[in-house]
RNA sequence: GGGCGCGUAGCUCAGUGGGAGAGCUCUCGGUUUACACCCGAGCGGUCGCAGGUUCGAAUCCUGCCGCGCCCA
């Protein structure tokens, strides 16, 4: 029965436009900041849980009346998306060579074993969009499949030309305000990928090594009693500058001031005092080397120490040796290091200090908390080189307002934002050495012995946006004097991607562009995303929106939680437990799956649940299957009204329903609001209406028989609209029974008159008389089930106890009773009990095989 | 080490001061004219543990245990 619906439906709300944005105040809008999922591969049932959350609460906005503004974006920029095309099409991007503009696409697949080929940045960068483009339809198809209620005409990418000018726009605006700037500075580097990384995207990971103890040579008062320190990287031994030791620490208190010598590589380095050389770790004094970790990196800044690097961007030891190795038995040392990695140079010098007697003792295995860039997989080296950034240390107190400002659903997932803006140690590095992003745009004049000049970059003007320094001139240039003296030479690195993506809302809302747009939809509505992106995703979203307009970007974020396989393991591709989406809507319909998907709460990590989709497509059939029954009865009578006691107490109660429904979608809260809704439905289905089939089966002229079918119409209308956004397709299908336009643009029912229906005038509708209803027909059944007759078997009599005032409300439901219970008589005592009691005696079981005897 | 969340029936989860609940599973029953992709009934819990507040605690407070995540 539900088969089919989704396609066809899907395709009718592409043609008709039903969710094309329509311009309005900003006051009768509802923006949107949706995720640009990364366009690497496909698609998984995480996508499909947490966007489905974001549409349901779309289309109840827009059943509110809202003009919805709902785009979609593809994330393709970046490195997954370079390391995919470096395969598919076997190429490897060389940004020193010349673009050109007609070169053929490589064949697919490369042939085997050939060697890369090397292309231009330009030609590379058309690469990734011819396949990404690929995907981005494939994409489409599935969240057209799942009935995300998107408008699709507004669908961006972050690399493609308007993100480009827009993302470049800002950072010339930044550039220009003092808050971009570049600097040399130790970084963090990933060897791997030859590329800077962020310190929002670390993480730590378990490492083997081993702790080494080894001695340093005193120089001064202690005489010649050797210093011990332990390390984990001995390889580092010649980049060290300083040891260092606690201020409190009493065993070293006569060595500070004085000087030591390292081993093998025989440098003098003072030794000194800072508070972040911990007691308790290893000897209790440290080397300082240029540089081993972060610590490092603050001793080297604050104490003022000199910089004795040795570790280069291919992760090797630099042939140049560092200032200060001066000695000829040190330098000999170091040649034997030279071109080494770090791996190798480890065993050289180990083996170097074994030679020497300065290694005490053997090395002891440990296993420690190491910095990986979060795609990587060799430790992050620190390296000096030159970077841009953003500044947002200086902001942190404005973005921790900014936080408190904004609303959190859940709301305890501002403490990790708030963790985070806390925690900064130091700017935004923004700019990376790799070729699928958008391009830092700025270039650099050229001095007369062709050294570029860097605090003097040339910065297009922003209506020359977007550039590509590597393959655009600069103005006031020709395009022969790149790279000559005198000339120029262009910026070769790109953003990040969070530099681009952190620019979304002002990408989508048309900033410094569409001013109209940019008034109907900013600052947004809401920010939809993982709780795993909230400090890097949201965080710099909400310091660009801070730098460029002084505003928050969004009043309210949604936090989705994760998808668990059912062993409560997070879903991933490397556990192979991966199911894909297009399966589960074949299998199960759209309805359900999201049916599933909305079971999950904000922030709450879910159960990847076949079982939940079979009740939502249990749910989506029964939906179809009543409203058919009960469009199957003639039309109310006009001026026909709500007249009979269970029918407007059905519909009080539904009311009360509508209310909580409603309070919970405006807050979010939508699985509370799909819960209230479908409880009743399936009382409504199973209850109410076996309890009135009978009367609405009656004669038109009946007045009973009228309050009936209204009554039964006018709580359907109200519940298909109530399942709409849960429930798109079947909804849709079944409000286009009796409907000429969509059930999605109709609208929501009003807390303050659902189901638009006017009951009697008089007694103020009675909740309870639906309760009693309910609780005698199931005391009937449990008769019919306990004594295993069927629910037809005839009841003899029907005996309710209780409160006196029961009595009339007895009386108006007897008729529903008699003939959905097949009862003959139905009998009220009043008694000084609390509460109602029923008694139920079945006709004899003779009489009901009788008929067949004669 | 600091912080956040979670712990309720076999499973998935509601319930935040006053009757311990739903769906699924399981068992039993039902050719009911919307639906067998259906309907009805039933079985099933020491609400993680301990203490405290209260007339009354799954719910509030304290401590502990377990699981997950964030930050260092």
């Amino acid at each position: 029965m539900l088969d089919g619906l989704d396609q066809v439906w899907a395709q009718r709300w592409e043609q008709d436009g039903t969710y094309r944005f329509r311009p309005a105040e900003r006051a009768d809008v509802f923006s949107i900041d949706t995720p640009p999922p990364t366009v690497s591969g496909s698609l998984h049932v995480g996508h499909v849980f947490s966007y489905t959350h974001t549409d349901i609460v779309a289309r109840f906005q827009r059943m509110r009346g809202k003009h919805v503004f709902y785009p979609m974006g593809w994330d393709d920029n970046g490195l997954p998306t370079e390391r995919r095309v470096q395969n598919y099409f076997g190429v490897r991007c060389e940004p020193a060579l010349p673009y050109l503009p007609d070169m053929p696409v490589p064949e697919v697949p490369p042939a085997k074993g050939a060697k890369p080929l090397d292309v231009s940045r330009r030609n590379f960068v058309e690469l990734c969009e011819k396949l990404t483009a690929e995907d981005e339809q494939a994409f489409e198809q599935v969240w057209r499949r799942l009935g995300l209620s998107v408008d699709w005409s507004m669908t961006y990418t972050t690399i493609g030309e308007h993100a480009q000018r827009v993302s470049q726009r800002a950072f010339v605006r930044l550039l220009h305000a003092g808050q971009a700037y570049q600097a040399e500075a130790p970084t963090l580097w990933d060897v791997g990928f030859r590329t800077a990384v962020a310190q929002a995207e670390l993480e730590d990971r378990e490492h083997a090594g081993a702790w080494h103890r080894i001695a340093f040579h005193a120089d001064g008062p202690a005489g010649d009693t050797p210093v011990y320190i332990e390390t984990t990287r001995p390889e580092l031994l010649p980049a060290c500058v300083a040891l260092i030791a606690h201020p409190d620490d009493a065993r070293y208190q006569h060595l500070f001031g004085s000087t030591v010598t390292t081993p093998v590589f025989g440098v003098e380095v003072p030794v000194l005092a800072h508070p972040a050389a911990e007691p308790d770790r290893g000897a209790g004094i440290a080397m300082c080397c240029t540089f081993g970790d972060l610590t490092d990196v603050q001793w080297w800044r604050e104490l003022k120490l000199p910089a004795r690097a040795i570790i280069g961007r291919d992760g090797r030891i630099v042939a140049q040796a560092p200032d200060g190795l001066d000695s000829e038995s040190g330098r000999a040392a170091y040649q034997q290091i030279v071109g080494a990695t770090v791996f190798t140079a480890k065993e050289r010098v180990v083996a170097m200090l074994r030679e020497s007697g300065d290694l005490d003792g053997e090395p002891s295995k440990t296993v420690r908390p190491v910095k990986f860039y979060e795609k990587g997989d060799k430790p992050l080296e620190i390296v000096s080189s030159r970077q841009w950034f953003i500044r947002s240390v200086d902001h942190q107190d404005r973005l921790l307002e900014r936080g408190q400002q904004l609303n959190w659903h859940p709301s305890y997932m501002r403490a990790r934002y708030e963790d985070w803006v806390r925690g900064l140690n130091g700017d935004w590095l923004v700019s990376r050495q790799r070729y699928f992003g958008v391009p830092v745009p700025v270039w650099y004049p050229l001095d007369a012995s062709g050294d570029p000049v860097y605090d003097r970059p040339i910065v297009p003007a922003e209506d020359a946006l977007p550039v590509d320094p590597s393959s655009d001139t600069p103005p006031g240039y020709t395009a022969d004097q790149r790279g000559a003296p005198g000339g120029f030479l262009g910026d070769p690195d790109v953003m990040d991607t969070w530099a681009t993506s952190s620019l979304t809302p002002q990408i989508v809302c048309g900033w410094e562009e569409d001013k109209e747009l940019f008034n109907e939809t900013y600052p947004m509505d809401l920010r939809p995303q993982g709780h795993d992106i909230i400090r890097t995703w949201l965080f710099s979203t909400v310091l660009r929106a801070q730098l460029e307009t002084d505003s928050l970007p969004w009043t309210d974020v949604t936090l989705s939680g994760w998808i668990l396989d059912p062993d409560r393991k997070k879903m991933s591709k490397s556990k192979g437990n991966v199911v894909t989406p297009v399966g589960l809507l074949e299998e199960f319909s759209s309805d359900a799956v999201r049916y599933w998907a909305a079971s999950g709460r904000p922030g709450t990590d879910t159960a990847f649940d076949q079982g939940k989709m079979k009740i939502g497509r249990r749910l989506a059939t029964k939906l179809l299957n009543a409203s058919k029954f009960v469009l199957g009865f003639p039309e109310p009578a006009p001026g026909a009204g709500v007249t009979e006691a269970l029918d407007r107490s059905m519909l009080a109660v539904l009311d009360d329903v509508v209310a909580q429904a409603t309070a919970a979608l405006q807050t979010f809260e939508y699985t509370t609001a799909l819960e209230r809704t479908e409880r009743f439905f399936w009382q409504f289905c199973d209850d109410y209406l076996e309890l009135v089939k009978d009367r609405a089966y009656g004669d038109d002229s009946d007045p009973a028989t009228q309050s009936a079918r209204l009554a039964l119409r006018s709580a359907l209308s109200v519940l298909q609209r109530l399942l709409a956004p849960f429930l798109p397709f079947a909804t849709e299908e079944a409000w286009s029974w009796w409907h000429d336009g969509t059930v999605h643009t109709s609208p929501w029912p009003d807390p303050a008159t659902p189901h638009g229906t006017a009951t009697s005038a008089g007694d103020p509708a009675d909740d309870m008389v639906l309760a009693v209803a309910t609780a005698a027909i199931a005391a009937v059944r449990k008769a019919k089930s306990d004594a295993k007759r069927s629910m037809k078997h005839p009841v003899q009599v029907l005996r309710v106890h209780g409160p006196a005032r029961f009595g009339p409300l007895l009386d108006s439901i007897t008729r529903d009773l008699t003939r959905a219970g097949n009862i003959s008589e139905i009998g009220f005592e009043p008694t000084d009990a609390a509460q109602l009691d029923y008694d139920v005696r079945l006709a004899a079981a003779e009489a009901l095989d009788s008929p067949a005897r004669t």
